[in-house]
RNA sequence: CGGGGCGUAGCUCAGUCUGGUAGAGCACUGGUUUUGGGAGCCAGUCGUCGGAGGUUCAAAUCCUCUCGCCCCGACCA
């Protein structure tokens, strides 16, 4: 493809829109352009590059033996309040009407439609296993669309839904696709860390997301230091490293007068302790009563892990009055102790003594709290994030590593919420019906295709993985108008397509300098330049984006030797 | 939804405080010289100053309302 040909909108300056490095490249090298909040078109190389993606994760996704189909992008509201997601999901589901006022919805993700079409098409256990899938565009009304493609109202994924018969079988369906995943994500020439993560609204037993390490990640992780367990902060356990007892752990409590000093801050500073001696006490009301939970002082309550702790449907933090009634004090000064309501204290206050607490009383606090000993703790529950410099759950001997990361994959073990709900059922030998056991599985191929750019890229611009970059190779002639170097370069360009390789041809009647920067940007692996000085030589260059190697070859081994260095650069990524 | 920032040419931005004929660089068009890391010169095109209303002799600038975009948070698969 000739670039005079093309539409290359490239941009010499960062776009005011972007703060992030991968969407300011894909912006500058005119891979996307913005319609609106979380809306992107995807310009010719966006599209190539995307295209190249899909094409890896469907040949994966084959090989693995799951079946594409294509479900709509529409669905009647009623399939989703069939089971009971619509509550759960309505905020983030666009809701439409059609001319006869029947309310629809924009697919978030497809987990009902796809078990209302096997609950018809699948009666056996001879039948089973199968496993569904397709590439097509989901739509979520995003809180806060953010960074381009990485968090979009409108965006690509493979989704992919598995029906077993029996745990085995989901079990071994669930492997199959997380080895696919670490195939797909290789091929992408993404380094990836596979953590265990919360199943969130998805529901089922266990899942596992797989994170691109990133400073831009929108999700916080942990990863132990000497052993594999890495997850998500929001599932995260950890082991407390710092001591639980404290100066005057022997003594019985006190109360001291601290005049308007309310938060951690204040009250360390002026115990002048470390924030991890007090246990920081709040109120939440759980399905609309009051219960106290408990956190070291340094630390924060993770809602997702209290939710399930407490099993409740609703959980949001008490307001200012409610506050006051149920510990007999302004905000500020709640405590455990003497307090008449069911109580949850983090596990990483097992054994806490010489504690700082609220008095639940104005302007006073209790000293030489021994938790177990002066408060009547209903359970011990995991309720605070992990965080750097903690121990390992697992190993017990390592320290765990706070990352940042890009979710480009999640896998879920279903079992049967869905199936039950909507009655995929199918006959065993014995005639007898059972729910089959799901599975769900997704990749944001657009965040993907996000991400890897976020991961490879340097102050010229793009890195393009071989595998995924818009095109292989660019041929940069430096000086259009000399037609020794037009001829040579053509000739090149039609060897190299006739090798069946993608090609990009710089001939616009541009300065070297501008050709060179925009080359940089859009960060084609290999980039041959032609130009008069080194045809005098009898030879071209072979520029390596991601090196800068410069190799010189002679004219007529040219194209041998690009063909060649394809090789490697594909044997690197996949071997 | 709460907090913060920003909307002026295709892009990046100045001008707004202190009201007085809308600017620069890049891009674009034509010409010319130049051709190995974002060229020089000459000539030119491009604006409902996000929108509506108000104050004023006069509004990009002051006031009110509104729309959009970005960031942080809440929330979220």
């Amino acid at each position: 493809m000739h670039w005079s040909k093309q539409l290359i909108p490239t941009l010499r300056e960062v776009p005011q829109e972007a703060e992030i490095p991968s969407h300011q490249l894909m912006l500058r090298a005119g891979l996307i352009r913005k319609l609106s909040a979380g809306l992107y078109t995807f310009l010719p190389l966006g599209f190539r590059s995307l295209k190249k993606v899909e094409r890896i994760v469907r040949e994966e996704m084959d090989r693995a033996g799951a079946l594409e189909i294509l479900m709509p992008a529409l669905h009647p509201q009623e399939i989703w309040e069939n089971t009971g997601r619509f509550d759960v999901l309505k905020d983030v589901m666009f809701k439409i009407k059609d001319r006869q006022e029947r309310k629809l919805v924009l697919g978030p993700t497809h987990e009902e439609i796809v078990t209302d079409l096997v609950s018809h098409e699948i009666n056996s256990y001879r039948q089973l296993p199968v496993n569904l899938y397709q590439i097509q565009t989901k739509f979520r009304d995003e809180i806060r669309p953010r960074f381009g493609l990485m968090r979009a109202k409108e965006f690509i994924m493979k989704d992919a839904y598995s029906f077993d018969a029996d745990w085995d079988g989901a079990e071994k369906s669930y492997q199959a696709m997380y080895e696919a995943y670490k195939r797909i994500f290789k091929r992408c020439g993404l380094r990836t860390k596979i953590v265990e993560a919360d199943t969130g609204a998805m529901g089922g037993s266990s899942s596992h997301e797989f994170m691109v390490l990133a400073d831009a990640g929108e999700d916080g992780l942990v990863e132990c230091g000497s052993c594999p367990y890495a997850a998500n902060l929001e599932r995260a356990e950890s082991v407390l490293r710092s001591a639980v007892t404290f100066d005057g752990a022997e003594k019985m409590p006190e109360v001291v007068a601290t005049p308007n000093r309310r938060t951690v801050q204040e009250v360390s500073n002026f115990f002048k302790s470390s924030p991890a001696r007090l246990i920081k006490t709040l109120i939440y009301m759980a399905d609309d009563k009051p219960v106290a939970v408990l956190v070291p002082g340094d630390r924060e309550v993770n809602e997702i892990k209290l939710n399930r702790a407490l099993s409740a449907k609703s959980l949001v933090l008490a307001d200012n009055p409610t506050i006051a009634r149920v510990t007999g004090a302004p905000v500020g000064f709640a405590g455990p102790v003497g307090l008449s309501l069911p109580i949850y204290a983090d596990h990483k206050l097992k054994g806490y003594q010489g504690a700082i607490t609220g008095a639940n009383q104005a302007d006073a606090h209790l000293v030489n709290v021994d938790l177990e000993r002066d408060a009547k703790v209903t359970q011990f529950v995991d309720v605070t994030s992990a965080k750097g410099g903690d121990g390992c759950p697992r190993c017990g001997n390592g320290t765990l590593n706070e990352k940042r990361g890009i979710e480009v994959g999640h896998v879920f073990k279903l079992g049967t919420k869905y199936s039950e709900k909507l009655s995929a059922l199918y006959k065993d030998a014995e005639g007898k019906e059972h729910p089959a056991i799901m599975g769900c599985y997704g990749i944001g191929v657009t965040r993907t295709l996000q991400a890897v750019i976020e991961q490879c890229f340097d102050t010229d611009g793009i890195i393009w993985p071989i595998t995924i970059a818009p095109y292989s190779v660019e041929v940069l002639v430096i000086n259009a108008q000399h037609a020794e170097s037009a001829k040579v370069s053509v000739e090149i360009v039609a060897a190299l397509k006739a090798a069946g390789i993608d090609v990009l041809y710089d001939d616009r009647d541009e300065r070297p300098g501008v050709k060179f920067k925009d080359a940089d940007l859009l960060g084609i692996p290999i980039r041959v330049n032609v130009g008069e000085k080194s045809l005098a030589k009898g030879v071209v260059e072979i520029k390596m984006r991601k090196t800068k190697e410069l190799r010189t070859v002679p004219v007529a081994e040219a194209v041998n030797k690009i063909l060649s260095t394809i090789r490697e650069l594909n044997d690197e990524i996949n071997g």
